[in-house]
DNA sequence: GCGTTTTCTTGATCGAGATCAAAGTGTCAC
DNA sequence: GTGACACTTTGATCTCGATCAAGAAAACGC
């Protein structure tokens, strides 16, 4: 019954956002996305593929199944910035905007459920309470961007890395309780130094003092524990 | 006629705006500010005044008739980030946040209208067009904070120092056309450096190297001008 | 398995910007 | 005008993070 809502080939585990945002799939409630369905179209890419890019035509829009996506800046002559990262349940795309202000990149491997321009546009329209949550959500980002904005200007490189994994721990187990947590870093070492406007080997070697400080373990690569999440606060500057 | 828009002692020409926006004063139309009047109050701040603190009860929108107002984020430790600049006409205020993210700051001597929270959202949830151009102004704000992660990110200092001289060039004299500009800048040495992530020494040096290259001259401490906007943009990296 | 490639870590050195220090300039009260 | 104070500039030195340069460890293809 579900299976009709996406024109895909991939089984019904893409409303798993659904399950686990009690009916809402981020500013899209499942009602909504059903409305939708005649128009959505679920899309895999893996690691690194580009899925939009900066100042081309915005072509649609398109929700966070699972994965992460980051947004990033590049200036002429090559140097990056990562300026967001989008989770599951978000959706991708600045409302009414006929341009990509920002690059488009798959971070891990991502499933999308895609929608066309106008069809979503028309339904924000004639929908208040749709229109709201993506305030919410706008505001949100615009939130994260500006206290990514300190960490940038004012925070030093060992504050930079502790307030990342900080931020990752936080977004990728929201629901966990006590002190510990464990994760999979979504970001290779070059996009976490592009995250934090630092070098590859700044980074690595600030992970290497918060692994010899305790504050964290490196079980492998790209696999992190956190003994005590307060310590790891307490590295972050604020 | 117009007198009674605000309840106020200050002459018609605080709508100043209007003329220069047709009709709008930003995301707020004349006839909404109209509909506003019997609950909005034109204030007056001089530099350096508070206007709104960190963490504390949001309590009221207002919209930035004269003046730049600093939005700024500051660590336990007391460094400082200036997170975003408001000029004439923008709206102050996340739409129904009951608490602050920021602190908000004359950066110099400021009339702004002020409109109590409950009227403005009241207005915001029966008026769609409204709502939308919220939208629109938080959109554009999103946008500058990106644009300005990679310059905090990413850039040197001396373009940094250029980039905030284009970007107060942009917005002080938007109109303006050929390639010379004058203007005052609204921000001192201490603000400018906590909008770059840098020092005063190093925002001073900066301003020097570039005066001594022939890209701006510093006519007084704030007034400076350009004689040819394209070789100052030269100097912002992208 | 084994070689190739990519990613990550560690070390040595360098340099941009911070810090420390002092002098110069402007502004305002009186 | 004169003094007090705040702001800005300039100089000397130091330091944190960048850069340059190997290695080590995963990831991948076959």
């Amino acid at each position: 019954m579900r299976k009709d809502i996406h024109n895909s080939n991939i089984p019904v585990r893409c409303m798993s956002c659904e399950v686990r945002h009690k009916g809402m799939c981020g500013a899209l409630s499942a009602d909504e996305l059903l409305a939708l369905s005649a128009h959505t179209r679920l899309v895999n890419h893996e690691s690194g593929d580009e899925l939009a890019g900066e100042k081309m035509p915005a072509e649609s829009y398109a929700t966070v199944i699972r994965g992460v996506v980051k947004l990033t800046k590049t200036l002429e002559d090559g140097r990056q910035q990562i300026v967001g990262l989008q989770f599951a349940p978000d959706l991708l795309g600045r409302l009414n905007a006929n341009e990509n202000a920002v690059s488009v990149e798959a971070a891990s491997d991502v499933n999308l459920c895609r929608i066309p321009k106008a069809a979503l546009e028309r339904m924000v329209k004639s929908n208040p309470a749709l229109a709201e949550r993506l305030m919410s959500q706008t505001l949100r980002e615009l939130d994260e961007a500006r206290d990514w904005m300190v960490t940038l200007g004012r925070k030093t490189a060992a504050e930079k890395v502790a307030s990342f994994l900080l931020l990752i721990a936080t977004h990728l187990d929201p629901e966990a309780v006590g002190e510990k947590r464990k994760f999979d870093l979504p970001l290779s070492r070059a996009d976490i130094a592009d995250f934090l406007g630092l070098t590859i080997e700044t980074v690595s070697r600030q992970m290497s003092k918060l692994k010899a400080d305790g504050v964290i373990s490196i079980v492998a690569n790209r696999h992190i524990e956190v003994p005590k999440l307060s310590k790891l606060k307490a590295c972050c500057g604020s």
